[in-house]
RNA sequence: GGUCCCGUGGUGUAGCCUGGCCAAACACGCGGCCCUGUCAAGGCCGAGAACGCCGGUUCGAAUCCGGUCGGGACCGCCA
């Protein structure tokens, strides 16, 4: 028995009317009526309904008076149009039915522990540790078929283009920079680690010193961090590099590419060059770096008109060297005091003091002046209501930005349906960290704008940098920066992030070595397949893109991993554990 | 590292604030019977949870308290 070549379940439609056929499958549903027994038979491309007829198979009858959900079975029968009134339209099947004449049950299932339906939710752990019935579910299968499509697009795409795939080691040298390295033990050196890739970019730009000159990858990268919605441990993403490129040579090509890709997985078109939008410019509008359009309520700052405010909870931030910033909350006014105060958990919980809104409790403290400033800097009309933080600019900008979002959520002021591309550029070299330390922005290689080169040594927080992130509806789908390529350069920029001689030449020896042997200028950019497929699919969950993703403890429950080892694995491996400290 | 939410039959919820009427309700699913055109099929009958786990308070706890485990959201972190 093969059924391999047999037709699909999903794919059948009425040209296929008269066709004898055996079909494969799994029972989604069974409607019996005694006499006759309904079906809808389910595999990968969708579910059609088979009928049992009594008069017609009594055999076929009988066994399938047995059958229940999920059992996987073999249907002999022939494709019928259905009786007039008896369509099904929601079905893309709808039109015609099987009509069995033999069945054979090949693999009996048990009561599965969620139904295998779109809209029913069951609980996030027992979905994953039966993650093979819940990829069963049409959504599921549907979103990694699109992944797949948008993957198959990006091939041809960067094929078309003259880029070369080429694969990079997964065990690589480990880096104190960026984030946490997940090692692996050397066995034949004791004590030494690899590391796994967090990405390939000390790589890739080692192969545009090898002239290959348009490099590409479908790359897994591996990042020990804490998990969000939007993150997980293994992220997948297409990796690109090219020599001798400007930043408007990345963006023709990524705007194409994703051109390419909506057209192809989606059938639309979608307007290139995409908006762009200044790093600063972002974070004061949208309190992100990765704004969602899709929605208005831009943010404002009112630092200026409060100076001298009698409102202490603002001015105690000003006189701190902080910032006020708003945004007016369309017909907001009918906002209960109730729903105001879980804003202000919302808020407290991202690490603001406090949230204030105008009009309300403030307002006696606020000037006319002031009152009006507020309102006009947010934009505010008469049945709005204004919401106000008061912090250090980083802190009032997280802030803002979530609540920008919240509310958008809250009130569906978000416009479904719209793409919303834009780069976000230019962004700045450095950063200031917590402790008020200098800090690389993207990452140590990135190129500063040969213009700004002079603010290096005296004003190194406006120096902007040759890097860009391409947003999609507020999600970060791909970032990257043209690089420097000049070893002098690359040591001074290592120099002004503080780092010594000796730390330079072993973690970045090679690469700098490297440059003294003919470099050309190169750039790349790297795009996280994951995020993209979120913004594709409209889900704000990243497991419904991925096939077998872990929790946000990292742990597989499918598989029931990490797990502990044979004590000779770790032997050969010299490897001690030592156990946690156990609070008594 | 921190904050918050959740954990009741196979699934989703109700009950928990205001302890006893709760060996716990409802829907779906599940099992049986009836039913020849349904597609969330329908009708009738039935089984199924001592309320994540441990401890405490109390005459009495699903309900209150502490801890712990698990899931999730967020801040930090993630170049």
């Amino acid at each position: 028995m093969s059924g391999f070549s047999a037709p699909h379940c999903g794919s059948l439609r009425a040209s296929d009317e008269g066709r004898e056929l055996e079909l494969y499958g799994w029972v989604a549903r069974r409607r019996d009526h005694g006499g006759l027994i309904f079906i809808d038979l389910r595999d990968r491309w969708g579910a059609i309904q088979v009928v049992f007829n009594p008069a017609h198979a009594p055999q076929a009858h009988t066994n399938a008076s047995d059958l229940r959900s999920e059992y996987v079975v073999r249907v002999e029968g022939k494709v019928a149009r259905r009786r007039p009134g008896a369509e099904n339209p929601r079905m893309p099947t709808g039109e015609v039915e099987v009509v069995a004449s033999d069945l054979e049950v090949i693999s009996v299932a048990k009561t599965p522990p969620f139904a295998i339906e779109d809209d029913v939710e069951a609980d996030e752990a027992t979905r994953l540790k039966y993650r093979y019935l819940d990829i069963r579910r049409p959504k599921l299968t549907h979103n990694l078929e699109l992944r797949h499509r948008v993957v198959q697009a990006i091939h041809r795409y960067m094929d078309a283009h003259e880029f070369m795939e080429v694969e990079t080691p997964m065990l690589l040298k480990g880096t104190p920079e960026g984030s946490r390295d997940f090692i692996v033990p050397s066995r034949l050196h004791p004590g030494e680690f690899f590391a796994l890739p967090q990405s390939p970019q000390q790589l890739k730009q080692l192969l545009m010193v090898a002239g290959i000159g348009r490099y590409y990858q479908i790359a897994r990268c591996l990042r020990d961090e804490d998990l969000r919605a939007d993150r997980v441990v293994e992220i997948t993403q297409l990796d690109v590099e090219m020599a001798f490129c400007t930043e408007e040579d990345v963006f023709e090509l990524i705007e194409g590419l994703w051109a390419k890709v909506w057209k192809d997985v989606l059938g639309i078109d979608i307007p290139t060059p995409f908006r762009r939008i200044d790093m600063r410019e972002s974070l004061l509008k949208y309190g992100t770096d990765k704004p969602d359009l899709r929605f208005d309520l831009e943010i404002a700052d009112v630092s200026d008109a409060l100076r001298e405010t009698g409102a202490t909870v603002l001015r105690g931030a000003l006189d701190a060297g902080g910032v006020v910033r708003c945004f007016a909350v369309p017909g907001g006014k009918d906002m209960s005091r109730r729903e105001l105060d879980d804003l202000a958990v919302l808020a407290r919980g991202a690490g603001a003091k406090g949230l204030a809104w105008a009009p309300g409790p403030l307002d006696r403290h606020l000037s006319e002046g002031e009152m009006a400033a507020i309102k006009s800097a947010a934009g505010a009309g008469a049945d709005d209501i204004v919401l106000l933080v008061a912090d250090r600019r980083r802190k009032a900008e997280t802030v803002m930005g979530l609540l920008r979002r919240e509310i958008a959520r809250r009130r569906k002021l978000v416009r479904h349906g719209e793409w919303n591309f834009l780069w976000v550029y230019p962004m700045y070299l450095f950063e200031e960290d917590d402790l008020g330390n200098l800090t690389y922005g993207h990452h140590p290689f990135t190129s500063p704008w040969p213009e700004d080169m002079a603010l290096l040594a005296e004003r190194p927080y406006d120096v902007r940098a040759r890097a860009y992130d391409c947003v999609l509806n507020g999600v970060e789908i791909s970032g990257g920066s043209i690089r420097i390529h000049d070893r002098e350069l690359q040591e001074r920029v290592f120099g002004i992030l503080g780092m010594d001689e000796e730390r330079i030449g072993t973690q970045f020896g090679h690469l700098l070595d490297a440059f003294e042997y003919g470099v050309p200028p190169h750039g790349g950019i790297a795009a996280g397949i994951d995020r993209l497929m979120m913004a594709i699919v409209e889900t704000d969950n990243i497991r419904d893109v991925v096939a077998f993703p872990k929790t946000q403890s990292h742990q597989d429950l499918m598989l029931g991993a990490p797990s502990s080892v044979d004590p000779k694995q770790l032997e050969e491996l010299h490897i001690q554990v030592i156990p946690p400290e156990k609070p008594s």
